[in-house]
DNA sequence: ACCGTAACGGACGCCCCCGTCCGCTTGGGT
DNA sequence: ACCCAAGCGGACGGGGGCGTCCGTTACGGT
């Protein structure tokens, strides 16, 4: 098995590039839709062309899903530039909850790999630390501003993502309004008010063997 | 295939009646670490017996999930009950929140079997029906005690369950820290609350006749 | 102690997914 | 127009889960 993804698309035959584009159209479809689970050869039913054609151009399920989410990944980083922004922290990190609770409830494969430190996938782990950095930094001056309870932890972020993953409607828009909702709760929760008692303590979730947080 | 579980363990023979149980018990163990996508050969060879005494005793796996899950489903009415009884509706609200999430952060296998509609475990979906409709009278009455906020819909907590069964940790006792503390945040962004803003729209996630709380 | 039968489990055939090989097709440079 | 290598996809062997059949074992009533 090649290890390397091929780093040279332009080099291609003009066919090859074109069911290139076509596989890399049926995955980011299937993913979206059903999930990292969707078979490779299905994919590849999907994208007209044979096994052997998907597995040449990409021969590990990572590689596919690590091209096929980059608009995803710069969308996330869009979000949270956007939310950092803000010259309201509060309202930044609003949007950013917000914005990307919508981006996973309508994109079930993005969650299972933003999440999973899919091994390998290493755009999609640097994406994940840019975006968590980010919000750090968002949320500290949130806080500062006293509307982010005091008690608050990032990890309480990687605990809303993935109870946003566990969300599932039977269609993408009921699945949207689910996120929304569970997002505005969310964000009540988060909100500093005199009248909260304190949480039950934080839970670790970061430092984890890194492998599989999706499942 | 048998399509009727067999309704009379006790007319069994002695080592049938015995590894019957042995099978519950490899099931249980089984269901509640990994889920119920453990194969049915898995389950046969922890309990120590063959396939094909698996599958006499449970012709499918819906018969088998139903029967493993009767302590957890009677725990979970046990915990409704206990937080109907509570004179205090938003205290009892409360609890329940808590002791359900806690129940399903130990045991994976129930929580997907509670929330999956396992087509034909009516045992599970009659529990389900109950818990329902027990909580919705609990939570009318937190409602007019004032406590909890007046846009809440039973849809919620189907989503807090939902969301609840997204998170994974990577041990067991992180599992249920992790579940507390989101019971936590979803409790306070229950609670009525002045400062709060209204949430957005209420989704709609059972095909159930919506139960009305509006009163 | 004996024996009929309930109960057992190894082995089978089926299906689906995986990753690879190899003979045929076709793009595109000359 | 020709050619040949880049590219293609059908087909293959391997692995694993599924549900069932049937020859063997051992319970328990007499």
């Amino acid at each position: 098995m090649r290890v390397v993804a091929d780093p040279f698309p332009h080099t291609l035959r003009s066919d090859a590039r074109d069911n290139r584009e076509r596989i890399l159209d049926a995955a980011r479809a299937l993913f979206s839709a059903d999930g990292l689970d969707v078979p490779m050869r299905e994919v590849a039913r999907r994208a007209g062309v044979g096994p052997a054609t998907l597995y040449r151009r990409f021969p590990t399920k990572q590689m596919l899903v690590a091209e096929a989410f980059a608009d995803q990944l710069h969308e996330c980083r869009a979000i949270v530039d956007e939310g950092c922004a803000d010259p309201d922290p509060w309202r930044g990190l609003c949007l950013v909850i917000e914005r990307i609770c919508e981006l996973h409830a309508r994109d079930r494969g993005f969650t299972q790999a933003f999440l999973s430190t899919y091994p390998g996938v290493k755009d999609v782990a640097a994406g994940r630390e840019y975006t968590v950095k980010a919000v750090a930094e968002l949320a500290r001056r949130a806080k500062e501003a006293g509307r982010l309870r005091s008690d608050f932890v990032l990890d309480d972020l990687i605990l809303v993502l993935m109870a946003n993953k566990g969300i599932h409607a039977t269609s993408t828009v009921g699945q949207v309004k689910a996120s929304r909702r569970f997002a505005g709760l969310v964000i009540q929760a988060f909100e500093a008010c005199p009248r909260h008692a304190p949480l039950p303590p934080p839970a670790r979730l970061t430092s984890a063997p890194a492998h599989d947080l999706s499942r």
